[in-house]
RNA sequence: GGGCGCGUAGCUCAGUGGGAGAGCGCUCGCUUCACACGCGAGAGGUCGCAGGUUCGAAACCCGCCGCGCCCACCA
């Protein structure tokens, strides 16, 4: 019960500059929070004091938008408030460099190009003068060198924005996702799912990138609405007589098909079922076979099933064990196939390889159009095409659709797990909740087991090499793990026990696998990557600091990256602990532009935050972003940082007010007790936007909890704050109100501490000693044991007394508005008509009121409703 | 096609059973001793539409319309 030191000890001194100003609070303190290890994680802290979060390490790819800034200050206000509660808050940020983005930069500004078989050049400098055109070739390692150098600049301008955003992150414990720690504990993941089954490789239909070449993840697909035509192709049966229409956008695929599919209960197509029919062309036999997925409804009811048009084709062929007939190259070009050889029959075998002759080498849109006229001269083409827009799936970096080739891969097992993976969805809590229906539909939607390989080189190299036969033919079957303590390892240069460097990639020799992991392969490691989870000895990794910190409080992160991010990190530590990786989901939305459209660098409506953050200042930015409510979208609006600017003025000038040095005061060490009704309601109400802030706060709802201070913020100023001028200058009677102000300012200069961490730090500093960052969160109780030193029954009437006083004042001021008087016009006479109840509680505040509103006489009269008349006093004697 | 969210003042948005609100913008007034980066006042809304529950609905239920997002086996 003792009351807090920052609201009851009179300070040694008070010093409140003459014209308090919001210019120049970020650089004063941030650079103050740095040298005073402000933030920094308390590894002393017990489990239970600490509050961990596993900050989004925003990927690395020029530079950040306002849609970070809004997301990330959510948090920072988040974890604030945890420091106020006393918390030892681990709270560290990571850069994600790993990855495309960063691959294609670095291309192009240095003019080199991966090639994974060139040996490691400890001394190579890039070309002085980089050419696109013919790039040089380095090793994956030099090649990683230039990624980190890059990325490097780029990280150190987001450390600097993020300090002046006043962002509350320990910088000492910075990761990077390509980083060597990082590496590690991702290999070493990887090497525990391999060891227990978790991991596999398989040769089989994945998805592709034709432009990157790369495999890429159903993750990382997106829809889009793409024209098309769509054409009605006659197959014939081998004597030419019976034929079947099927309808297809994708006709450049009839050489890679390998059955046609009917409704099993469709009769139009009875008696074609269990025949066989010749691809127009090329003459390839395929069967006429029925699935349940077969829509009747759908262009003639019959479909060409290819190797592989689409992932319905990849059902169909697995379910209906269809052999595989594949043209499409990996550099998205037709390739070569042997016509008249096993699998590649034809009734005509020097027309089938005419005709292909037309396709191969072509892209896919080139080898479209060909064939179509290919068909159309062969009469093959019925009616005329019909123009269709469908949504088409890209990789979502991609620039053409993907497509499906065969090629040999690593999965993660999720197929297995997803009734363990929704329950760990159920035992999450999300903020918002609904947000979960996301997760739910996304693990409920998954058709295969994750892909992780990527036939790309600026990741985490797959810790792995495979033994070649005596015929140089790589046995992958028995692949050769890397063992702990070489972890990082790179396949591609380091070499595995029992062999020498010389025998890469010769017969009875070894070669690395040449993949890297998919970027969300590390990145879902990331509670692992920050945690230091624990590891083998001398590995740098950190058993006691994990053991705190794991499983963490919160996942903060925007709702997009539901399927990606946060249901692989679930993923993760459902199959490496058995457990969520934290308790809590914060979702945030987005920031779309003024048109409610996202931003997008395509669509040329990012904002960058760097010269709002110059115009407005950082608490204006911060207020504006903590405006945004969990898992809502806003649309931008500079609008708004104005009326945070606004804020964080007025706790300038409302704490130079407070804190102002008046010679009536008397001795300032004395203090006084609430002996004046209106403090001791204010107090109260005070009271409850504490507890209304705190749980809120404990809800991740601070969009709530800056509503409430906010709004009792500006009434307290409005109304309070002038209501008590007159007592406050008054020798014998500031007591009271001198020691309500003190009181009440500290708790706001707290409460707004979270969103507005200059100008809170900046107004302490007058008066209180330490940073308010590290000033305890105010308790609501204490507030209400304050009121209880003096008489606790009258409360509710002196809650009263406070409303219908300013509810007067407010009369009062609309009277002189009206009048076009100054608000300091002397008002001969006031009468107020009020309820009985309200009559007797402004008895009260009259006092108050009558210097407030510079009144003479405030008479009041029970009555039925609320009225009041203002005489206000001649002009001519103002 | 399925799911989720949203629809309240010109704009951005609070408000989940009992007075329709805030800020911005707009209009008018005020050099008031914390603040002109200010203060005070005002105008402005059939709370998407239509039913239902209830003494009472912006809120709860049903349907519809519109917008956004997510998901889907879009031939």
């Amino acid at each position: 019960m003792t009351p807090d030191r920052a609201e009851t000890q009179p300070p040694a001194a008070v010093e409140v500059p003459e014209r308090p100003t919001l210019d120049g609070l970020e650089q004063k303190w941030s650079e103050q929070w740095e040298r005073d290890g402000c933030y920094r994680f308390d590894r002393s802290a017990p489990r239970e004091r600490v509050f961990s979060i596993d900050t989004p390490p925003p990927t690395v790819s020029g530079s950040l938008h306002v849609g970070h800034v809004f997301s990330y200050t959510h948090t920072d206000a988040v974890a604030r408030y945890q420091r106020m509660r006393g918390k030892a808050v681990f709270y560290p940020i990571g850069w994600d460099d790993n990855g495309l983005p960063t691959e294609r930069r670095v291309q192009n500004h240095f003019g080199v190009r991966c090639d994974p078989s060139v040996a490691y050049d400890p001394d190579f400098t890039p070309p002085a003068e980089p050419s696109e055109k013919e790039p040089v070739s380095i090793s994956r390692p030099n090649f990683v060198e230039l990624c980190l150098r890059l990325t490097e600049t780029d990280e150190r301008a987001f450390e600097e924005l993020w300090r002046g955003l006043g962002l509350s992150v320990d910088w000492s414990m910075t990761y990077t996702t390509i980083g060597a720690h990082a590496q590690r504990i991702s290999q070493r993941s990887f090497l525990g799912l391999l060891e227990r089954g978790e991991a596999y490789q398989l040769e089989a239909p994945t998805l592709w990138d034709v432009d990157f070449q790369t495999a890429v993840a159903q993750a990382e697909l997106e829809d889009r609405e793409r024209p098309g035509a769509m054409n009605r192709v006659r197959f014939r049966d081998a004597d030419g007589e019976a034929e079947a229409l099927i309808e297809t956008t994708r006709p450049e695929l009839i050489p890679a098909c390998v059955a046609l599919l009917a409704h099993p209960d469709d009769e139009r197509q009875r008696e074609l079922v269990g025949s066989e029919v010749l691809t127009p062309l090329f003459g390839t036999r395929v069967p006429v076979l029925t699935h349940p997925l077969v829509d009747p409804e759908k262009g003639t009811g019959l479909v060409m099933v290819c190797t592989f048009g689409d992932l319905t084709d990849v059902v169909w062929w697995r379910e209906l064990a269809l052999p595989v007939r594949s043209v499409l190259g990996l550099d998205g070009r037709l390739a070569d196939v042997p016509w008249g050889s096993a699998g590649w029959e034809s009734q005509d075998v020097e027309r089938a390889r005419r005709d292909y002759a037309e396709l191969r080498g072509r892209t896919i849109n080139q080898a479209r159009r060909r064939i179509l006229e290919l068909l159309q001269q062969a009469g093959e083409i019925v009616g005329e095409p019909t123009q269709v827009t469908r949504a088409v799936k890209f990789f979502e970096k991609g620039e053409r659709p993907v497509e499906i080739v065969t090629s040999r891969q690593w999965f993660i097992r999720t197929m297995a797990h997803r009734d363990a993976l929704l329950a760990r969805g159920r035992e999450l809590e999300w903020h918002p909740p609904y947000m979960r229906a996301r997760y739910e539909d996304w693990v409920n939607g998954l058709t295969g087991d994750w892909c992780v390989s990527r036939q790309r080189f600026f990741g985490v190299p797959f810790p792995l090499w495979y033994p070649l036969d005596a015929n140089g033919a790589v046995l992958y079957d028995e692949p050769i793990p890397a063992r702990e303590e070489q972890l990082p390892v790179d396949p591609s240069t380091d070499v595995p026990d029992g062999y020498t460097s010389e025998q890469r990639g010769q017969p009875g020799g070894f070669a690395g696998d040449p993949d890297v992991m998919d970027t969300w392969a590390t990145s879902s490691l990331t509670p692992q990557i920050a945690g230091h989870t624990a590891g083998a000895a001398g590995s740098g990794e950190d058993d006691e600091l994990f053991a705190k910190v794991f499983p963490m409080d919160v996942r903060p992160q925007a709702h997009d990256i539901i399927r990606t991010w946060l249901f692989s990190t679930i993923l993760r530590s459902h199959l490496d602990y058995d457990v969520l990786p934290w308790r809590n989901a914060a979702i945030s939305g987005w920031v779309l532009d003024p048109d409610r459209k996202k931003m997008s660098k395509s669509k040329g409506n990012v904002v960058t935050p760097m010269h709002l953050l110059e115009e407005y200042g950082a608490d204006a930015v911060r207020y504006w972003a903590a405006n945004g409510r969990p898992g809502t979208d806003t649309a931008f609006d500079a609008q708004q940082m104005k009326v945070g600017r606004r804020l964080a003025v007025k706790l300038l000038n409302a704490s130079k007010f407070v804190l102002a040095d008046l010679p009536c005061e008397g001795e300032r060490s004395e203090v006084g007790q609430l002996s004046n009704p209106l403090d001791r309601a204010m107090i109260a109400r005070l009271g409850a936007v504490v507890a209304d802030a705190t749980s809120s706060f404990e809800q991740f709802d601070y969009a709530r909890a800056l509503e409430r201070v906010e709004s009792f913020f500006w009434w307290y100023c409005d109304y309070y704050l002038e209501l008590v001028k007159g007592r406050r200058y008054d020798t014998d009677a500031t007591a009271s109100v001198s020691r309500a102000l003190r009181r009440s300012l500290s708790i706001f200069q707290r409460l707004l501490a979270p969103f507005l961490p200059f100008v809170c730090e900046e107004v302490w500093s007058w008066w209180q000693e330490g940073s308010v960052h590290r000033a305890s969160w105010p308790e609501a109780a204490e507030l209400q044991a304050a009121y209880g030193e003096a008489k606790t029954a009258d409360a509710e009437l002196e809650d009263t007394a406070l409303a219908v006083t300013a509810d007067v004042l407010k009369e009062v001021r609309k009277a002189k508005s009206q009048a076009r008087r100054p608000m300091r016009a002397p008002v001969t006479r006031v009468v107020v008509h009020d309820s009985a109840q309200r009559v007797g509680a402004l008895e009260l505040g009259a006092e108050d009121l009558r210097q407030a509103g510079s009144i003479e006489t405030v008479v009041a009269v029970v009555a039925d409703e609320f009225a009041v008349e203002v005489e206000l006093a001649l002009q001519s004697t103002d």
